[in-house]
RNA sequence: GGCCCCGUUGUGUAGUGGUCUAGCACGCCGCCCUCUCAAGGCGGUAGCGCCGGUUCGAACCCGGUCGGGGCUACCA
């Protein structure tokens, strides 16, 4: 077995090219097929080099490997559609000799003249017309300078074919005009370049979005006419996946920045999780469960199990997937994947766990425990963490916990003060003692309101990694000095108001 | 218009004639746990588009209907 996939680099990334991406990979390496990486750039006009570098970014990121391909190589190279011209020209001219392809002169405007004179609607697509030129029309045509195009006529009979996870599907003859495969220019399109190569690469079987369904026939039959020429064998079987929506019932926009997969990667997805959460769109692994990694999703994927109805991407629950992932993760391994993100605010060194300093990779490694079950996304590590990594003088109580501090804010900050001077040892255990003996038995305060001020002192916010652990981290003399800059504030700002 | 695809709670799915008074996950709501928020535990909310037929029996089979989507390029 050979599978492919074979995007045309325009545009950025998105989730639809990226979910039939992984669903070819997933089905290869569960069957053991060899998967091919091949880049359809026929079409100068839109494709971009900046685009097909971040295409390969994307499936590296992800983890999906192609055994063959651009960058790899392989024994049916080039693999970039741009560097096989020569092979469709070639392929053209062949079908055409054979009569298994003609040249067509009509322009569109002839066309939908023709239908209009006989009184069909406008819009049918192409009449055939060409299909029966005699060689003086041809020399006539040639000689007014027009250029033909190449196309292949289409049977009158019904097509049939099992797709892989539509079953049965048939065209009805008639339904499908005879379709261009090459310009005027005689450059080949789409139609021409994409069977040729999944016949000359004896791909055995093409999965792809759902919005090629309808150039099936086409596809069987050029493949026929090729098979013809002796260049292949048999058509690929086909197998069309379903669509990946986005708000209302349209397809997820590649404006979208959801479908932007950089953009997800960048707020903080684990390639892992996004790929559990992709796979899961028109796939399950089990009734009962929809967490697995790559791995499980290599072994237990199958073509056949894959629904046919279009699903919708949902932000929450890819999110949620995510979650469960960052939670399966090693502390030291989810530690190290923090880095980027912190660097990404200035809050850290450097990009790379290694070139952190002592300093910061001690802080972090005490530090990743008490978050990793409290985050979804890498992203929210500056939100959540950057408190362990600014100065004291530098944390900036958010307005809103500054607003919601009682009254008495003040005084517990200086109780507090009072017992973290006076605190023995300085780990979590100590500190939610005393500062317990302090506030809540001291000033008879319930323990979220006696540990509130404090939190917003230490962190800046309401809401945190759990609060004693995190002092032990700080150290004695922030924590120190961060309950007595709260409590400064809190005097001028009162004594303003008076 | 023509051709083709799709139709189970808000979302993704499980379900292939009886074990479905429809399972799981996310979401949402509530409770427990608790120094906040999470995580975890418990409970709740909500669904087979509709109409016929086949059958002792239909979410599952058939027909129709309605709804949604795609294609209909000298783009891919």
């Amino acid at each position: 077995m050979r599978l492919r996939f074979c995007p045309s680099p325009t545009g950025v990334p998105h989730v639809g090219m990226v979910r039939t991406a992984l669903f070819n990979w997933a089905y290869a390496r569960h069957t053991g097929a060899t998967f091919v990486f091949r880049i359809e750039d026929t079409d100068p006009v839109r494709d971009s080099e900046e685009s097909y570098l971040q295409l390969l970014e994307a499936l590296r990121w992800l983890g999906l490997d192609w055994d063959e391909g651009v960058e790899v190589g392989g024994p049916y190279g080039p693999y970039r559609q741009s560097e096989r011209m020569d092979i469709y020209a070639n392929v053209a001219l062949q079908l055409l000799e054979a009569g298994l392809a003609y040249e067509s002169f009509s322009t569109p405007e002839e066309i939908e003249a023709r239908h209009v004179a006989a009184g069909r609607p406008p819009k049918q697509g192409y009449d055939g017309f060409d299909r029966s030129l005699t060689q003086a029309q041809r020399e006539d045509y040639l000689a007014q300078g027009r250029r033909p195009v190449l196309r292949v006529p289409m049977p009158d009979q019904d097509l049939t074919f099992t797709d892989l996870v539509r079953g049965e599907v048939t065209f009805r003859a008639g339904s499908v005009p005879d379709f261009a495969i090459t310009r005027a220019n005689g450059q080949p399109l789409y139609t021409l370049t994409n069977p040729v190569d999944d016949a000359v690469m004896r791909i055995t079987h093409v999965l792809r979005g759902e919005d090629l369904l309808s150039s099936t026939p086409r596809q069987l039959v050029l493949h026929g006419a090729l098979a013809q020429l002796g260049l292949t064998e048999a058509a690929p079987r086909f197998g069309h996946l379903p669509y990946v929506m986005g708000e209302g019932n349209k397809k997820l926009s590649k404006r979208d920045p959801q479908s932007n997969i950089f953009h997800q990667r960048d707020r903080g997805f684990l390639p892992e999780g996004l790929v559990n959460y992709l796979a899961l769109l028109g796939w399950a692994i089990a009734p009962d469960r929809d967490i697995f990694s790559p791995a499980e999703l290599v072994a237990a994927f199958e073509i056949g199990q894959v629904s046919p109805n279009p699903a919708r991407f949902d932000q929450k629950k890819a999110e949620a997937v995510n979650a469960a992932h960052i939670r399966l993760l090693p502390v030291d391994e989810f530690a190290r994947r923090l880095v980027p993100h912190l660097h990404l605010h200035a809050l850290v060194s450097a990009p790379q766990w290694d070139s952190l300093s002592m300093a910061e990779q001690s802080v972090l490694t005490a530090a990743a425990p008490l978050v990793q079950e409290r985050m979804a996304l890498l992203g929210q590590a500056a939100a959540v963490l950057g408190f362990f990594f600014v100065p004291d003088a530098a944390v900036q109580a958010e307005p809103e916990a500054l607003a919601k501090l009682a009254p008495d804010a003040r005084a517990v900050l200086e109780a507090a003060l009072v017992a973290l001077r006076a605190v023995g040892e300085w780990t979590a255990g100590s500190l939610h003692e005393a500062l317990n003996i302090a506030l809540v038995e001291g000033l008879g305060l319930r323990p979220r309101d006696a540990f509130a001020p404090l939190r917003v002192a230490i962190t800046g916010r309401r809401v945190s990694p759990p609060l004693f652990e995190s002092m032990e981290i700080l150290g004695r003399e922030s924590c120190v000095e961060r309950t007595d800059r709260l409590r400064l504030y809190l005097d001028t700002a009162s004594s303003k108001r008076d």
